[in-house]
RNA sequence: UGUCGUGUCGUCCAAUGGCAGGACAGCGCCCUUUGGAGGCGUUAAUCUAGGUUCGAAUCCUGGCACGACAGCCA
C-alpha cells in the first residue's frame, strides 16, 4: 500500500505539540458514543480519525462509551459499537471504558466545587431555568437560589443522590455567569435527578452527570491529550476548560472537526430511528442503511470505508461528501479482491440449435484478472443457455452492440454464436432466442482471435442455480432528503425502487456454494455479497453491493 | 440581530506570504474476450470591498453568506 503521511490541521496541531513537548510527547486519543443506537458513516470517520492517529504517532486509543443518561442507552447498543469499532480496525487494546464506571469520581470533583462556592443546588423546574437563562441577545437572570450556603448545598446534594426528591425537582448548577454572551456558561446543570435503571449500573444512582460536566472529567481521568469532537461542541470548549480549570486536574485539549454528511441519505440518529421504527427499513443493519452495520451487510469491506475516510479528509467547514466517493472507494477494493463470477438475474432462454442435443463442456473462466494467483474455474457450457434480458434486443436501438436479430456476440470464455430466430409466447414476448455458435471460436483456440463488438455473459440453464438477489439502491431520491416540500419531512424524499427483490436469478454452479459475508462480482453486473442473515448453507442471498460502471447507460440515455 | 466558527473547481481536500494542486464526478480519446478494469488528455475555483506587502487564498479592517448555541440530550 503506497503509505502516504497524512495531514489535516488536527495533526498539524498534534505535531506542534509534540515539539513543545506540551504532553511529554504522550499522543491519546479516544473515541466517546453514547450507546443510544447504532454507529453510521459519520462516526467511521471520528474512528478512523481518533484511531489513526493514535496509531500514526504511536500513541494510544481508548473506547469509551459515554453513558450517563439512563433513559436512552441499552446494552443492545454498547454490543454493537464494540463490534462495528472493531470491525473497522479500531485499536483499542484492553482500553475499553465507561463513563459510568467514574460516577463516584465525579461525584466527589462535584463537591469539591460547592466547596469551593462554584456551584450550587437550584430548585428551578426547567420551565423556570428557561425562562431565567435570557436569549442568544439577552443577559439571562441569577437563579434566587444561587446564594446558598455551601453547607446547605452539600447537605442537599448529598439528599439528591440519596434519592429524597422526585425526578427535575432539584439540580446541581455550576455558578458561573448568568450574562455570559456564550449560553453554555449560564451556569449549566450539572446533575439532574433521573429515577431510572441505568443499563450497567442499575439503581446505584437516580443523579446522573450532564454531558459537560463529565466529558472533561473522563478525557482528564483517562489522560486523553486530544479531545477529538465535532463542531457543534466548539461552544461548550469554554466550558470544558472551566471545569477542568476550577478542579485542578489535567486538562486535555478539545479540537473540534466537521461532521460528515453524506449525500442521498441521512446520518442524524433521530431520523435513522425512525426509518427503523416507522418500518421503512429492515433494521438498523438494513443493507441500505448509512450505518456501519448495514454497510457490512451490504458488502462493503471495513478496508473501503477506511479508505473513504482518508481521502475525504478532515477540515472544519461543513461539508456534504457526494455519494460517488464512497461507491468509487468500495469498487476499487472489491475490484482488486472479488473473484469473478457469472450470474444472469433475469433471464432469457437461449438455444444454440447447433449444438448436440445432451452434450456439455466445460469453459476456463479467470477468476479474477486483476490478481494473477486466484486461477481459473471451470464453467459448464450446453445447449441451453441463459442471458439477461437486457443483453438481446428484438429493435435495437442506436449503438447497441448486443445480440439483436443479425448480430454477433462472444459468449464470454466460450464461444462466438450468431442470431437466428426468436420465439414467442401468445402476448408477443419473446420468450426463447434461437442462435448458431462457430465451433472454431471458443476461448483459447486459434479462431477464438476473431473480434466481436460485444461480450455478454451467461450461464447454462442445466446446471444453473437459482437464487434470490437483492437490487439495493438509494434510499433516497435527493441529494439532500432534507430538502421537501411544505409541510412534508425527509420522509417524503424515500426512494420508492430502494430495493427491488430478483427470485429466480440464474447463476453459475460455484456460487451455489458461495458463504455468508463473501463478494463477488456478478460480471458486467456489478458486486454482490452473500446476506450473512437471510442465507442457507446452498442457498445464498445476494446483496447488490454496488453496480459496475455502466457506460452503456449513458450511451442510451444520450439518444433519448 | 449576541457569541463562536466557516467561506478555494460541480463535490471534497491541499497550498502554513512566493507558479492555486490532488481525488471523485463530468467530458474526450486509446486499449480491452466484462460497454468492467486500466492508460492518456480535458473542463472547472480563491464570497466581497478596501488595506499591509516587491508579492495575499493565506495577514489586517469592514461587508455579505452559511453553520452552531437559548435540553435537567449528547
Amino acid at each position: 500500500m503506497e503509505e502516504k503521511e497524512k495531514s489535516d490541521f488536527i495533526r498539524d496541531i498534534i505535531n506542534d505539540d509534540l515539539k513543545t513537548n506540551k504532553y511529554q510527547g504522550r499522543v491519546h486519543t479516544r473515541f466517546p458514543p453514547e450507546p443510544n443506537g447504532y454507529l453510521h458513516i459519520g462516526h467511521a470517520k471520528s474512528i478512523c480519525l481518533n484511531s489513526g492517529i493514535a496509531r500514526d504517532f504511536s500513541g494510544k486509543f481508548n473506547l469509551r462509551f459515554d453513558d450517563t443518561n439512563p433513559s436512552k442507552e441499552e446494552q443492545e447498543y454498547v454490543d454493537s459499537i464494540v463490534q462495528d469499532v472493531q470491525w473497522l480496525g479500531g485499536n483499542f487494546e484492553d482500553r475499553l471504558f465507561f463513563a459510568s464506571d467514574y460516577f463516584e469520581t465525579m461525584y466527589e470533583y462535584a463537591l469539591r466545587l460547592i466547596a469551593k462556592g462554584k456551584a450550587y443546588v437550584c430548585d428551578l423546574n426547567a420551565d423556570e431555568m428557561r425562562l431565567s437563562r435570557g436569549t442568544l441577545t439577552e443577559p439571562g437572570k441569577e437563579s434566587p437560589y444561587r446564594s446558598r450556603s455551601v453547607e446547605e448545598n452539600l447537605d442537599l446534594f448529598a439528599r439528591m443522590r440519596k434519592g429524597e426528591f422526585a425526578n427535575g425537582a432539584k439540580t446541581l448548577r455550576a455558578k458561573i455567569d448568568m450574562a455570559s454572551p456564550n449560553i453554555n456558561l449560564r451556569d449549566p446543570v450539572m446533575y439532574r435527578i433521573v429515577h431510572e435503571e441505568h443499563h450497567r449500573q442499575k439503581n446505584a444512582w437516580c443523579i446522573y452527570p450532564t454531558y459537560d460536566w463529565a466529558h472533561g472529567i473522563e478525557d482528564s481521568l483517562e489522560g486523553i491529550t486530544h479531545s477529538i469532537c465535532t463542531l457543534e461542541f466548539e461552544n461548550h470548549r469554554p466550558l470544558y476548560d472551566w471545569y477542568l480549570e476550577e478542579l485542578g486536574v489535567y486538562r486535555p485539549q478539545q479540537i473540534e472537526f466537521a461532521r460528515l454528511n453524506l449525500s442521498y441519505t441521512v446520518l442524524s440518529k433521530r431520523k435513522l430511528l425512525r426509518l427503523v421504527t416507522e418500518n421503512h427499513v429492515s433494521g438498523w443493519d438494513d443493507p441500505r442503511m448509512p450505518t456501519i452495520a448495514g454497510f457490512r451487510r451490504r458488502g462493503y469491506t471495513a478496508a473501503s470505508i477506511k479508505n473513504f475516510c482518508d481521502i475525504i479528509g478532515v477540515a472544519k467547514r461543513d461539508s456534504t461528501i457526494d455519494v460517488t466517493l464512497l461507491e468509487y472507494s468500495i469498487r476499487e477494493d472489491l475490484n482488486k479482491h472479488s473473484q469473478r463470477s457469472m450470474a444472469v438475474l433475469n433471464p432469457l432462454k437461449v438455444v444454440i440449435t447447433n449444438y448436440p442435443e445432451g452434450n456439455s463442456e466445460e469453459c476456463t473462466a479467470v477468476n479474477n484478472p486483476e490478481d494473477e494467483n486466484s486461477g481459473t474455474r471451470q464453467v459448464p457450457f450446453s445447449r441451453e443457455l441463459y442471458i439477461d434480458q437486457e443483453d438481446f434486443r428484438e429493435v435495437p436501438p442506436p449503438k447497441y452492440y448486443r445480440l439483436s436479430p443479425g448480430m454477433e456476440v462472444r459468449l464470454k470464455y466460450a464461444y462466438i454464436i450468431k442470431f437466428e430466430s426468436i420465439v414467442k409466447d401468445a402476448q408477443g414476448n419473446v420468450t426463447e432466442v434461437h442462435c448458431t455458435y462457430d465451433p472454431e471460436t471458443k476461448s483459447g483456440m486459434a479462431g477464438a482471435g476473431r473480434k466481436v463488438k460485444a461480450t455478454i455473459h451467461w450461464v447454462s440453464a442445466a446446471h444453473a442455480k437459482d437464487v434470490e438477489v437483492r437490487l439495493y439502491d438509494r434510499l433516497f431520491v435527493k441529494e439532500n432528503p432534507d430538502d421537501a416540500e411544505e409541510g412534508k419531512d425527509f420522509l417524503s424524499n424515500l426512494n420508492p425502487n430502494s430495493l427491488q427483490v430478483l427470485k429466480n436469478c440464474k447463476v453459475e454452479p460455484m456460487l451455489g456454494n458461495a458463504k455468508a459475508g463473501e463478494g463477488y462480482q456478478f460480471e458486467r453486473t456489478g458486486y454482490f455479497s452473500v446476506d450473512p442473515k437471510d442465507s442457507q448453507p446452498g442457498t445464498p442471498v445476494f446483496n447488490r453491493v454496488v453496480t459496475l460502471k455502466d457506460t452503456w447507460a449513458k450511451i442510451e440515455q444520450k439518444h433519448r
